[in-house]
DNA sequence: CGCGGAATTGATTTGCGTCAACACACGTGG
DNA sequence: CCACGTGTGTTGACGCAAATCAATTCCGCG
C-alpha cells in the first residue's frame, strides 16, 4: 500500500475481497444499487474460527448477518443443555433477519461451524433503510418467506419420515436431481448434517449404513448414489 | 332492506358481519385505511363446515386467507398417507401468505377444523397492492416474521422436549401467565392439539395423565392448573 | 334413550437417543 | 520414520419415549 493513501481508500482496499463476496450475494443482488452501496459501506466484516460463538439466545440483538464464506450453525439450547439445530447457513445466506420486524433479542444461538467470514449489518440502520427503499423491504420479505418454507419442509419431514428417509431426502436435495447415478460431496461434517436432520450422529451413521442396501456408498465426504430414482422411492 | 337499495349498498350489507370481523383483524388494523378498504372490497367470504378442505398441497395457488371465525388446520401428507400438522389458524390469523413472494403452488393442505368463516384475497391483486402501498408489504413481512419465529419455537420444542413438557408448555402459553392457580378452556379438540404438538392423540392423553402428578386436572375442555410456577419447571 | 365420534387405557412394537468401545485419519514431536 | 494424541466417524448393546393396534368408556346430540 502507498503511504499517502487516505482513510477512505484504505477502507475500500481493506476487506476488498469481502466486499466483493458481499456484493455478489443474493441479498445485495436483489436490492437497488444505492441500497447495495449503503449496505456495503455500513457492513462490518469478521472472520472467525470454528466453534466461536457469534451470539447467544436471549442476547440483546444489534446486528443481523450474511455469511460470505464458511458455515454458521443456528441452534437453541434446552433446559438440560442439549442443543437442537435449527438451520445451517452457508455462503450467501442471511440470518437473524427476523429481528428487523421488532423482536429485540436473538431467538437462537449462533456459532461458527466451519471457519467463516461474516458481514454484519445494524438492525436499526437497515430498518430505516427498508422504510426508505422498497427493494430492501421486499428482499427481506422474500428471505423471510423462503426461510419459512424451508423450515416448514423440515418440520414436516421430521414428523413424517424416518431417519433413512430423511437422509435420502437430504441427498436428493443436494444432488442436481438427475436420474441414474450421481456423486455428491457433502458440504460439511457429518455431525452437522445429523443435527440439521434432527438426528444424533450415530443415527446418521446407521441411516447411511441402511442406505447401502439401496446403492448408496459413503467414503469420507464423498457419497456415491447408484440410482437416484430408486432413492427417491424410499 | 329497502327496495331502492343500490348494488353497492347491497354488497355493503351482505356479509356486513364478516366485513366487520375482517376490519378488526390484526392484518387490516396494520395497513393504511385505503389499503384496508381495498382489501375489504375485494375479499370473498366463505363459511365452511368442519372437515371441508380449502385446498390441497401442490394445488395451483390463487388466494391467501384470513380466518374470521373458527379454525383451519394446515398440514402435509406423507407418502404413506399419514398427516403432519404444521399450524392451526384461529380467528384473525392469516395463512398461505408466503405465496405473495412467488411460490405458485400451495405447500400444505388446508382443511376446516371447526366450522369456519374465512376471507380470501387474490394473491396477484394483493401483490400489486403491496407494491403500491408500503404498509401492506410491511404488514405481510411482519406476519412472515412472526410465523417464522413461531415455527422455529415449535421445531426446537419438538426436538428438545418430551411430550409432557411440550404439553405443559402449551398450557402455559395458553394461560395468561399468572403464578398460582389457573383455569383454561382449550380452544379446540384434543386431537387437534395433539397434532399441533406432533403427538398422537393417545400420547396427549398420557401426557395429561402424567401431569396430574403436577397438579393439572383435565375435565372435558377445561384444564385446572394447581400451580403455574411448578408447571413451568417441568 | 341410544347412537357415533372423541377420548382414555392397556399391550406391544419400533425408532432413535444414549453410553461405551473401537477404528481411522491427521498432525505433532520425539 | 514411527509412536502418540486428538478429533471424527462407526458399531454394538441397551433403554426409553412415543407410535401403533385394539378394546373400552365417555360424552354430546339427535
Amino acid at each position: 500500500m502507498r503511504d499517502a493513501e487516505t482513510m477512505a481508500e484504505g477502507r475500500a482496499k481493506i476487506h476488498s475481497r469481502e466486499r466483493n463476496l458481499l456484493a455478489a450475494s443474493p441479498l445485495l443482488q436483489s436490492v437497488s444499487p444505492q441500497a447495495a452501496a449503503h449496505l456495503i459501506d455500513t457492513a462490518l466484516f469478521t472472520t472467525l474460527p470454528a466453534r466461536s460463538t457469534l451470539y447467544d439466545e436471549g442476547e440483546r440483538a444489534r446486528d443481523f448477518y450474511c455469511v460470505l464464506y464458511g458455515y454458521v450453525r443456528l441452534f437453541r439450547t434446552g433446559r438440560d443443555g442439549r442443543q437442537a439445530d435449527l438451520r445451517i447457513c452457508g455462503p450467501g445466506e442471511v440470518f437473524a433477519e427476523c429481528l428487523i420486524h421488532g423482536g429485540e433479542r436473538y431467538r437462537t444461538s449462533a456459532e461458527v461451524a466451519e471457519t467463516a467470514t461474516i458481514a454484519s449489518f445494524g438492525i436499526t440502520d437497515v430498518r430505516r433503510l427498508a422504510d426508505r427503499d422498497a427493494t430492501v423491504s421486499s428482499a427481506i420479505s422474500a428471505l423471510l418467506s423462503s426461510h419459512l418454507l424451508t423450515i416448514m419442509d423440515c418440520m414436516a419431514n421430521d414428523r413424517l419420515y424416518t431417519a433413512p428417509q430423511r437422509v435420502a431426502d437430504y441427498l436428493l436435495a443436494c444432488c442436481p436431481s438427475d436420474d441414474g447415478a450421481a456423486s455428491i460431496r457433502l458440504p460439511y461434517q457429518k455431525s452437522l448434517i445429523a443435527g440439521l436432520l434432527g438426528l444424533a450422529p450415530e443415527a446418521l451413521s446407521r441411516a447411511f449404513a441402511s442406505l447401502k442396501a439401496n446403492g448408496v456408498t459413503v467414503r469420507g465426504r464423498i457419497v456415491q448414489i447408484g440410482d437416484v430414482e430408486a432413492l427417491r422411492k424410499i
